[in-house]
DNA sequence: AATGAATGAGTATTCATTCAT
DNA sequence: AATGAATGAATACTCATTCAT
């Protein structure tokens, strides 16, 4: 009767926790959610966490880098593509803006997380944060050299990027203005986008 | 005969425990910190301190509140000025970056802890996040208005102004990059500021 | 301004507070009761409550002694009274059954209080318990002695009597039967008395 | 693979509990006793009583109606016994006063501490007192027809009989006075039962 | 004498974690 | 490997009691 658990299974199992967590715990919150909510959502006893979590931190640690990780990858694949900039940049917000119940539940993760982690995984999630910084600089970067961008400083054009993303972003999650409120094309998020992206290349100068 | 607090002897005591419960909070986070923390930070008993809120989660809620609103008003002021509107943007940027101790407490409890927050509360930190927002909107409006913005969609150039003060914050709260990490003039936020804006107004395009 | 409470005044105070405590204790219960309860409804302030009784536990004491003795003294008083045994019963039963608001807290308090007293004030109580046992007793003897009542053994007679007084207390407090919930004319504790004391003399024997 | 408990260890488990309180809040009173007490006297820790009782109220609840159904299921069954009433009463006397310690320490919750007992439990346990009273008015009911028992109300006469037996059993629990204290013959208490039913039966005319 | 703000000891309750099966 | 019964450390919260005014 002896057996082990072959990769895929055991990858399927750990997997299943994760989301189960995921849901969870953008649900309820970190605090509030229990070890015993995340088992019944995923369908396993409570004792079988333990066997690939070490603790309730760690969990919440690994799905935040998981969620981290996840948008440093896609962000550099995305920033890594050819073709222009402007291009690029509509990819990216698009790509935040877009996707369904899945995304915005890691949305949420980031977007409030990051109030219940240890120091430890502190330094891990700052170098992805500051990895994607990079990636974005890079971007904005390779668009000045391309004579797509005015040459200014990088790093705060980063900054403006991000911060637009991820303001749209909130805003879509919370659901607290009417831009994206209401939005409710087929392709509101690729339209939202080229809005965005608009903006962002024209300045406010008159 | 009789003693009872005085209104102005009950409004320090409320602020002492408030001011106690955000410094522990924004250090420990709100799932860490336990009441005796905050009662021991505060130099009162525990049972005062349910004396003045009726549970651990309305003392966070209340101080919550208390902040987004310190922002909102700050910000709605700011918004309000006489002069051109780059200015207004300036001093709102200023203020966010700047700012000792206290303030960065406070931001690092808006940029963490919405964790543990529930639904009634929920509506009132919203309700504040809108008003932010439209104050923003307000101010691109009066810019357009006054010929000095170009005319463009002012919810979307919000979210662009907001989007940058916060990312700009977080940098500068989690020390993830150059450009907030080693500012240290006298007039960082200042200088930081004039920086952003500039990059705001003339956008991206060459 | 210094002053000296009179006797007087003094108890009337005392007084206030005893009558507070045994509306609140027997509505509530000893322990669900608190003192803040106890100085509203006696309109006096909690530091008060301690200028007379020691503790809470004292309060309790204090008036359960009292309804004890309450009762010890009504009956020893009937039980003197001239005139033949029967009438004595009858006034017995009447007393206990009757009485309004106040008598049926009193009433509470003996047919359940004994739950959270100590052993040192237990020893007073059972010493009360035991006088009235023996106030009835007595009256049975005399009984005896006067030929209204056959010789047997005038303890357990006692026993009879002050359990089936008991009983009645009982059903009138709780209202758990029709003999005492559906008795609603103007002296029907009269009767109630009138029909038990019938029973008690004739015995169960056809 | 898995590990449920089985209906009978489970029952074993709360069987050792309810005894465990049913000793700890005897002794100590409701009030006084702690779940810790409890877990102590149960030998399981404080966490397995709350898997099996909701609250220390629920707890208290339980083994209160449990006892007073103990009581109810003995009498409704000695009141069904076959043979002459006046035997069947002496029967319920000797249940009630004898016993050891488990049933002294049944009595003593009775008959004490129902200070801190909720209103949707108080409905049941009137709801058991009236059905004692039931059996009680029945069995008169029966000595009347069988001729055992002259004709009067019958509902009366069952406040005599439980009255009469509630007051020797607090007498014996609170050894107050010497009727019940001194007795110690082996049986004893169908001694006391058989003196108390002569006089139940005889009445007290001459 | 009277008060009620302040206090902290005391406790019910929760839940992450363990471990026998 | 998987489970969930058992556990007790940890903590929010209550309330009797004190004491400055």
């Amino acid at each position: 009767m002896e057996r082990t658990l072959s990769g895929r299974e055991r990858d399927d199992k750990v997997q299943r926790i994760k989301d189960a967590a995921l849901t969870v715990f953008s649900q309820d919150g970190y605090g509030q959610a229990t070890i015993q909510d995340v088992a019944t959502e995923a369908c396993v006893g409570k004792g079988t966490i333990y066997l690939y979590f070490s603790s309730k931190e760690e969990l919440l640690d690994t799905i935040l880098l998981d969620v981290l990780e996840g948008y440093r990858t896609q962000i550099e694949q995305i920033v890594a593509e050819d073709g222009d900039v402007r291009q690029r940049l509509r990819h990216l917000l698009t790509y935040v803006l877009g996707g369904a119940d899945r995304r915005r539940r890691q949305l949420s993760f980031l977007l409030r997380g990051t109030s219940d982690i240890g120091g430890d995984f502190k330094r891990q999630a700052l170098r992805i944060k500051k990895d994607i910084m990079e990636a974005l600089t890079g971007l904005v970067r390779a668009g000045i050299e391309r004579g797509e961008i005015r040459a200014a400083d990088p790093l705060m054009m980063a900054h403006i990027i991000s911060g637009t993303v991820e303001s749209l972003a909130a805003a879509r999650l919370w659901e607290y203005d009417e831009l994206v409120a209401e939005a409710d094309g087929d392709n509101w998020p690729e339209e939202l986008a080229g809005l965005a992206v608009n903006c962002l290349y024209q300045g406010m100068k008159p």
